[in-house]
DNA sequence: CTGAAAGCGCTAACAA
DNA sequence: TTGTTAGCGCTTTCAG
């Protein structure tokens, strides 16, 4: 591959002047512009992006972090993320952190080591302390870091008490919970919205919420567990769509029907959730658009060094289907 | 972030000595070594990657190629490349190309220029030329990109005529096909294993064969013309697991009950084929192994300077589940 | 066993 | 308007 010092040689000028015609910075005549875009040309010239980052620091490359990229949220995420970015000049590293302190650390080793520009975060672990020790910057999605940092949100408690009213007002009577991971700030809020619409019912007990784990074999097992414990339940409000598919098997198992016996609504609006029989009733987050402002705002902070604080919220949406 | 320099400087050696210790290579005293490394701990020193990968032309980062990170075929692969390359040391690029020549040309460039290691090409339409021009270390998944380059197939014409031939011992006497693009090697692969059992049956015809474009929505619209065309099908193989639920659903849609009316047997094996009901029955390809093992060819490749030109070619297997 | 110095390819003062 | 030059942080000869 060429190098600029011979592009500057077929030009006869120097590497200063290729450097101001490559950046269209500083004064060059429009015959050295000519004569230094023949030469780029002739060579098929592409500038050297590692001896660029030396230089400045920076890499035009971010990192992105997710739990894991099986999990189908995060397809849906990355693509919008890798989208955004790549139309920026951006290159995105894949990160899978199994939500492990481990895993990500040495991540971010790696990255910093690479002079990566910046962080898109969608797992619930990093703290506030390694972002400013990396001073790095960093857009968290669903999930606020601190108050200093970027966040793109949902309207988690809001999606579920509208889960859940819905089924109210569907004529369910007795409606459980599988929620998720207790670490995970989404199942907190979710589980809240839940308890916002139902928890002062009379019927009401602890009992009618169960772990989930946002995993599917776990899901089946808890609801299983559930509607043997209570008999009475007629829908489930599942924290996620994963979640919520285990719950419809496992009413398949114990030979009920969704929706007839139990209606079951999910969270989240993932693509899995259209392919299912019955299809499932879920709030759908509008998940490419989370990656995409997750992404501008990035761009923003590391391009223009805005430091943006804000916290998007962005709303849901209950989508009706067949398993309610 | 601390310098070689200031590591040499607090230790009291030159800057050589430093790298010395740092690739352990070439002679360093104990005594040299030792104050080296407490300079390192102290300054909480870390090697410059964007610096090493100016001299030695290397970056341990690889890119993977895939055409939708969507398509749920691919997060299992990229798990299993991130995995297995990440814990050599290597970082991932993700790039989605929607199998377009002009993404893919500008991900080459961008990549090249920051001096990438190697590809994963999970894509149709990366070249052999291409490989040539850039003189890159490739290795490609599920297809055959030249018989320079190592690639890890699966058996796809064995599987589909697994496929097939279960569905007749189940009694079924019409089987359709729902195939993939043309374009696409392995949907090839799968139509001619098809063929190769019903091909010359009695009944068949080419209007046994539909387009399904390993997408839904199509293969719903598909289905439904070949149902209406010829109402004598009692099977449908699909092309790929996405396709086999679209099927499924245009049959449900049909007032038709799978497996009792239609069966259904899908190509894969993603999660999602668990996630249905019914769950459905497919040739499962052993995707975590297939990025596995084209991860471990490429480093490989890379580190050995072996020029690999095996082609890999993994089995797969029937799962019998639910849609027959 | 160790250090000085050249150089990877580029950018940005600075001087002309 | 242009060229010279000093780095960016590292590795690797080459002398000693």
């Amino acid at each position: 591959m060429a190098s600029i010092k011979e592009v500057a040689k077929h030009a006869g000028v120097s590497v200063a002047t290729v450097s101001r015609v490559l950046n269209d910075k500083g004064y060059v005549s429009e015959e050295a512009r000519k004569r230094v875009q023949k030469a780029i040309a002739n060579l098929d010239y592409r500038p050297n992006a590692v001896a660029r980052s030396l230089f400045k620091k920076t890499s035009k490359t971010i990192g992105l972090l997710v739990p894991d990229i099986v999990n189908p949220f995060f397809p849906e995420l990355a693509r919008a993320v890798e989208d955004t970015l790549s139309r920026h000049g951006y290159t995105v590293i894949l990160c899978n952190t199994d939500e492990s302190k481990e895993k990500e650390q040495a991540y971010l080793e790696m990255m910093m080591q690479k002079y990566i520009d910046g962080l898109i975060v969608a797992t619930n672990t990093l703290t506030a302390a390694q972002v400013t020790k990396y001073n790095i910057p960093v857009v968290s999605i669903d999930r606020k870091i601190s108050k200093e940092l970027p966040g793109i949100m949902v309207e988690n408690k809001k999606g579920a008490s509208m889960a859940v009213r819905f089924l109210k007002k569907k004529g369910r009577k007795r409606i459980a919970h599988l929620r998720g991971p207790s670490y995970i700030p989404n199942a907190v809020e979710r589980c809240a919205g839940y308890l916002e619409v139902v928890g002062e019912e009379p019927w009401f007990k602890e009992s009618y919420i169960a772990e989930g784990n946002y995993d599917m074999t776990m899901s089946i097992e808890s609801t299983i567990r559930l509607l043997n414990m209570h008999p009475d339940i007629d829908a489930i409000f599942a924290g996620n769509d994963v979640s919520a598919i285990g719950a419809i098997k496992a009413i398949h198992k114990l030979g009920k029907h969704v929706p007839r016996d139990i209606a079951v609504v999910g969270f989240d609006g993932i693509m899995l959730s259209e392919a299912t029989t019955p299809e499932l009733t879920t709030i759908a987050q509008p998940i490419y658009e989370l990656g995409e402002i997750a992404s501008a705002t990035l761009i923003k902070i590391i391009e223009q060094q805005a430091d943006d604080q804000t916290l998007y919220t962005l709303p849901v949406q209950l989508i009706e289907r067949q398993s309610t």
